[in-house]
DNA sequence: CGGGAGGTTGACCACCATCAACTGCTGTGG
DNA sequence: CCACAGCAGTTGATGGTGGTCAACCTCCCG
């Protein structure tokens, strides 16, 4: 994993926020990443830890999440390569949630203190990483709908949709392409659901031709019926602004 | 309402944020803000509006929120004084929510513009309204959290344990004093709970001593007992910090 | 070939939604 | 001052969505 692997994919994500200039993206450039190699299932930040480090996530899936007094665990987003995870805590040192991978991962850390110098130097670098929070804010606020008024078939369709949508937009791959990277477990933690409910609902959008199914992988069959399922309108992810 | 009394407001918000210097404070005082009453139940922006300038909540409550498909309402956050609403705007200005007073109301507007000035030009106060948004994004993942795990009684005491030590931190009154501003439909609607459970829920929750009620307004009885039931920790909130 | 994790299916049940009726505030006009 | 309307709140009866429990399957990997 290169250097220039790295800032490749993360110049893509920023360019996409904001139209950063040369000198911009040569300051970002110099940042100093640390890259490493990690398993699936590994944590990268626990809840309550103290952070001085962000996330780059450059190749692989990662997802936030926390747990309830009962231990039921919530995920609260899922990431993809271009992702920059915990950028807040330049701000928030205190992790307030676990982030874990879900496959295999390669991910560039950067000191905070690196990332705040650049935000005093260049207003815009600092206009592009809050833009990026507040994108991930109104995500957040889509799954508070989709968990608070949706019935599970829809809502396991709109978080599917939301996925593949998002990494359509990082370049990552078209919505229809094979391989969503979860366990029905993860599913049903990312949408307040039991496995065994996430895995009826995954055979009902199957029959309903929403889904092809070979072995234990789905594929998306009808993009648009699975939009029309979930309820889905990608306006919240602001992908074009 | 005037100029003095809404930077008072303002002022203490941020300050509690990030230790901003005299010099920042003044130049957030310049702002030019425009002073509005505003009754219970008004749209201050609806979804979809494209929208060129900040709220600034003087005095009263409001809520965000999202609809879906089917027209069924989630108010996906509620808001106090000192709050400021859609500050996401300077950087998307295309609006994914819905905000709505929930009683009357004081407001000052400030147009984005002269946010965008104050940013470039004080590195700290973009820190400021930073922080904010991204405190923002952690309470939107509680309540992610709490959607999808927490049952029914759980997910309203922790909703209103929420609500008075938020307000609490902003100086409007400590946890136990009386007044809760919400109808069992809105406590319904932020729950994603019809209005008759929650009504059978606050009856349990008075039954087992954690609220008083008198007529039609409750009043939290044991704060502690609230807490506990509700499953509440407050760290999310990053009020310390 | 065997073990284990994740997936699949069925039976049963609980939490919360729905529907409906009624109560009790509160404001307004006669 | 009372009558009335209207809305929020309250309570009960009933039902459905999704949880729980348990068994079995199937893929994958050693």
């Amino acid at each position: 994993m290169s250097t220039s692997s790295i800032t490749a994919v993360w110049f893509r994500k920023l360019t996409r926020l904001m139209n950063l200039n040369g000198e911009e993206l040569a300051a970002l450039g110099e940042s100093p990443f640390t890259a490493e190699k990690i398993d699936a299932n590994q944590y990268l930040v626990k809840e309550g830890n103290t952070v001085d480090r962000c996330c780059l996530l450059v190749r692989g899936y990662a997802a936030r999440h926390k747990m309830n007094r009962a231990g039921q665990r919530q995920i609260v987003s899922f990431h993809m390569p271009g992702d920059m995870l915990d950028l807040q805590h330049a701000l928030l040192p205190r992790a307030d949630h676990n982030l874990q991978t879900i496959t295999s991962a390669e991910v560039a850390w950067v000191p905070v203190a690196a990332l705040e110098r650049l935000t005093f130097a260049f207003p815009r670098v600092a206009a592009a990483f809050a833009k990026d929070g507040l994108i991930d804010a109104s995500i957040f606020r889509e799954w508070v709908l989709n968990l608070g008024t949706r019935d599970a078939k829809t809502r396991i369709a709109h978080m599917l949709c939301e996925f593949v949508q998002r990494r359509e937009a990082h370049g990552i791959a078209p919505v229809e392409a094979v391989d969503l990277p979860f366990s029905q477990e993860q599913i049903g933690d990312a949408t307040g659901l039991t496995p065994v409910h996430v895995n009826r609902m995954l055979r009902e959008l199957t029959e309903q031709g929403a889904f092809t199914r070979t072995g234990r992988s789905y594929c998306i069959a009808d993009w648009q019926k699975l939009k029309a399922i979930g309820d889905f309108d990608p306006a919240y992810l602001h992908q074009a602004a």
